[in-house]
DNA sequence: CGTTATAATTCAGCTCGTTTAACTATTAAG
DNA sequence: CTTAATAGTTAAACGAGCTGAATTATAACG
């Protein structure tokens, strides 16, 4: 398929990291009642900081009337704070709570639980390779990242 | 959080996996008209190879009735096939069609686009570091299976 | 100022995935 | 052989999530 064998092996580990780490997540979603429409948006607020009501929609390709419903359910959970933004008084910026914060990690939790067994397999030394490693794929993705937004905006 | 560098570097760089892969799979999901437990129940079927109506409904944690019912619409959709199991006619055998596997191999293409344009980005050296660091993981997580599933059996 | 555009909400209606319960067919056990 | 257990299907009913259209409130433009 590919002739690149970085691009094989990647291809690879992201099936694996994917069974594993979906798994669990999806197990927590059903456990907490969160759909994934809702994780979605709680991540996004997340990284958004604060964000409006149509960004959400746009982000999880839905209506900005199906992401206002989404986010009543999401208040009366009180995960999500929902406050006018001052600046322009159309917009309502949408926070996550301390409550939500916590429903993200605990999300985030699920989803790696796997990664501590891997760990207890793996020789110091081992690790200190794959660390390095991943370190550099992180920087490079971040550098991808941070073109395609200036390339967009 | 964790004080162990590789776990932490490990949280980092499956956050950014996570963040690349499901935007585009799920972009895919909504483009083919497939649902999350769909992609999950072909993705299942096709590890399992053949497997019944039942053990699929376990495997994304719903009824037997509800997997049933999931399957007449991926029958329906020419992407899986259910014959009668000749050595015991209460159970079926589901399988992935030429189309099923098909879908399949579309589905992991869109959740992995963004990684030819990292492979972009590195170095010759670069990228065989990475490759032996991951080709280290994968076997380790495999061992990993493995002894669980013979725990469980 | 009046007009137009934007942000969010509400509501009616639809589809989908799910469950429970009843039912059929086959196999296993006493 | 009779009874119980297992695998799968069917049907009715329900809730969740989505859309489109109508509505309100605010901002920007001429």
């Amino acid at each position: 398929m590919s002739a690149d064998p970085f691009v094989a092996t990647l291809h690879q580990w992201i099936e694996v990291t994917m069974r594993h780490s979906m798994r669990n997540f999806l197990r927590y979603a059903r456990e907490s009642g969160l759909s994934m429409s809702h994780l979605g948006a709680i991540f996004h607020i997340h990284r958004a900081g604060s964000c409006g009501v149509t960004e959400i929609g746009d982000y999880l390709g839905v209506t900005s009337a199906a992401a206002s419903q989404m986010l009543d359910r999401l208040v009366e959970q009180g995960l999500v704070a929902r406050t006018e933004d001052p600046e322009d008084r159309r917009v309502k910026r949408i926070e996550l709570t301390a409550e939500g914060e916590r429903a993200l990690e605990a999300g985030i939790q699920a989803r790696e639980t796997w990664m501590s067994e891997l760990a207890g397999i793996l020789a110091e030394d081992e690790k200190r390779t794959i660390t390095s490693a991943l370190q550099l794929m992180i920087a490079k993705v971040r550098q991808l990242d941070e073109s395609t937004i200036t390339a967009h905006s």
